[in-house]
DNA sequence: AAATATGATGGAATCGTTTCCATGAACATG
DNA sequence: CATGTTCATGGAAACGATTCCATCATATTT
């Protein structure tokens, strides 16, 4: 009842030829026409499929993807893992997904799976430091970064929007509209953009007003509600992430703090629901869906010498979540 | 520069044992207490990692889990992804990932690239009808359906959300409210959905009032439109995805029907923005990650026989989307 | 002490494919 | 006609693991 797989020698000998033949027939090799003919119609009568297995033995690799993604329900993630999966299809390649929750230690693990698996692409958004991806490299495989960079591994080539003229926008439009006390309100990994927040608020930085959230939806609310608590004095936020973008709106009502009134908001990352809140929130757009492609092309095309990083653009949607600085709220 | 892997071979010699016996202390097998010992040390030293082509190729088998979903882009199959995610890791199994669109032929497409990968347990939000999922049951993979069944396809166990209770609750409280013209905003496969509702409507039922989008944004906000424009009596819809509820919000401030006053909402699936909405939405809940992990337990921990199929409770959440049916709104 | 059971061990076969190489036929060129 | 070239073809060797089976040493039983 549970029959064998049909084989490649299943295929030769229905055919009259031998293996390496039918293995030269359909991957294209040399063959006399009617050889080629007879061969593949033995083979599609038979519905035979080369096995993967035996075919990624012989050449050493077993020709998928490999994505590791923070944290697959963030829809920015969603999107990233939508890009490659399209990407990926059209070549035909297996994709390996694996969730780090930003957590370095789940990260070399499932690089070790991925290395057991002989993947040899890997398209990540890295959570661990350049330690951490020194085994993919020693082993060879083609390694992409996406979105972000991990620390201490700049010979990895990296797909990433453009977070410096991003905050830098976003900065100048907050400033713009009066604001002095700015927020930044961070996930994991944001090293960049910090650097680049404190220089395009130059004197107006306080480190006070810069805190950071670990990955999870909980997290980014504890943090979000605490510095709401703490300096009820600041007037407009820059939040890292739809997540923590979700997290200073429920925080602020919350607290009875009303936007843009009591407090301007800007969000990383454009997602469907900014639209339906309300006020709608002014957010700054990333492809990530692109990041996604882009990477996976990348990892894909890999040419012998190591490809050029990208980096794509963002862009301020001004929507309803920002107002001019008014009549400072009374701290009471 | 760019050596070879490690193989077993390079650890049999280094220990001066045979093959057979380091494969044998690897997997548990019977050996000696002073051989197994230098065996596990010379291969930690040389850092050795069974490669998993080999092992696949002579276990006939890849040990992979094949998950097929709609769209990784909503939150719903994200969040189930994540539940697979969490149980594929626990068990040490690589997850290959694919989006089928909601199209049979994407669908069947994938189903042929899992099988040439050798996979042998599939996870899946099926898209097409019982034809397409015959090749998996053919090669004698272990199938599970999860979120939804496929037409004619009874015997693959599944994993899914007690809708008719879902829908059922629903439908009771917005006639409990006073409402009489109910209408369904429906996406893919949710056959078994709308018999509830047309069960639980009685004699209520308006064949006009239920409408079907397809799987993308653009396609449920023009049939969310239209349904709104064509039939300005409707007191009340139930909206059978968070892509059909986000649409019905946007269609309904677009065409200055205001929530709840002109029109009660409520949505299937309870996502973190339907709390940040104005107002918040009313939701059937759904455990998507538990849907995604008991999946994952039955296609892991199959037996000689087949499982028993699972349904998981859904729960209404009342918000403040829906009010009871006021003065009719003047269609005017 | 002889016969038998037990257990550790390594050689070799196997999985399904690709690819190297040798063979032989057909053909062109001298 | 002899020789060299091209081309289709099939046999066999990889690839890296698991696993069957035979071998041999040691322990147990009579």
């Amino acid at each position: 009842m549970n029959m064998r797989r049909t084989t490649i020698k299943d295929v030769a000998e229905a055919a009259g030829v031998g293996v390496a033949t039918v293995s030269r027939v359909l991957s294209g090799g040399s063959a006399s026409p009617e050889t080629r003919e007879r061969v593949l119609t033995v083979a599609a009568q038979l519905d035979y499929r080369p096995s993967a297995l035996g075919r990624n033995l012989r050449q050493q690799r077993s020709g998928g993807i490999g994505l590791l993604l923070p944290d697959i329900t963030d829809t920015f993630y969603g999107r990233l893992a939508d890009g490659v999966l399209a990407c990926a299809r059209s070549a035909g390649e297996p994709v390996i997904l694996g969730a780090t929750g930003d957590d370095p230690e789940r990260e070399a693990e499932l690089i070790g799976m991925l290395l057991e698996q002989g993947v040899d692409r890997v398209i990540a958004v890295p959570s661990g430091d350049g330690e951490t991806w020194a085994p993919t490299l020693r082993a060879g495989l083609t390694t992409v970064f996406a979105h972000r960079l991990a620390a201490g591994r700049d010979d990895v080539p990296a797909v990433l929007a453009d977070d410096r003229a991003g905050v830098r926008t976003a900065v100048d439009y907050l400033t713009g509209l009066g604001h002095r006390r700015i927020a930044y309100l961070g996930g994991p990994g944001q090293e960049q953009r910090l650097s680049v927040f404190r220089q395009a608020l130059g004197a107006l930085v306080d480190e006070d007003l810069i805190v950071s959230a670990r990955g999870s939806r909980d997290s980014a609310y504890a943090v979000a509600a605490g510095l709401f608590q703490r300096r009820p004095d600041l007037t407009a936020v820059l939040a890292g992430g739809n997540l923590l973008g979700e997290a200073a709106v429920l925080a602020a009502r919350e607290l009875d703090l009303r936007v843009p009134r009591d407090l301007s908001l800007i969000m990383f990352d454009d997602v469907p629901w900014a639209e339906l809140c309300s006020p709608p929130l002014t957010v700054i757009a990333q492809p990530a869906q692109d990041i996604g492609y882009r990477a996976a092309e990348l990892v894909l095309r890999a040419g012998p010498r190591r490809p050029r990083s990208v980096l794509l653009p963002t862009e301020l949607m001004v929507r309803g979540s920002c107002a001019p600085r008014g009549i400072s709220r009374s701290p009471r």
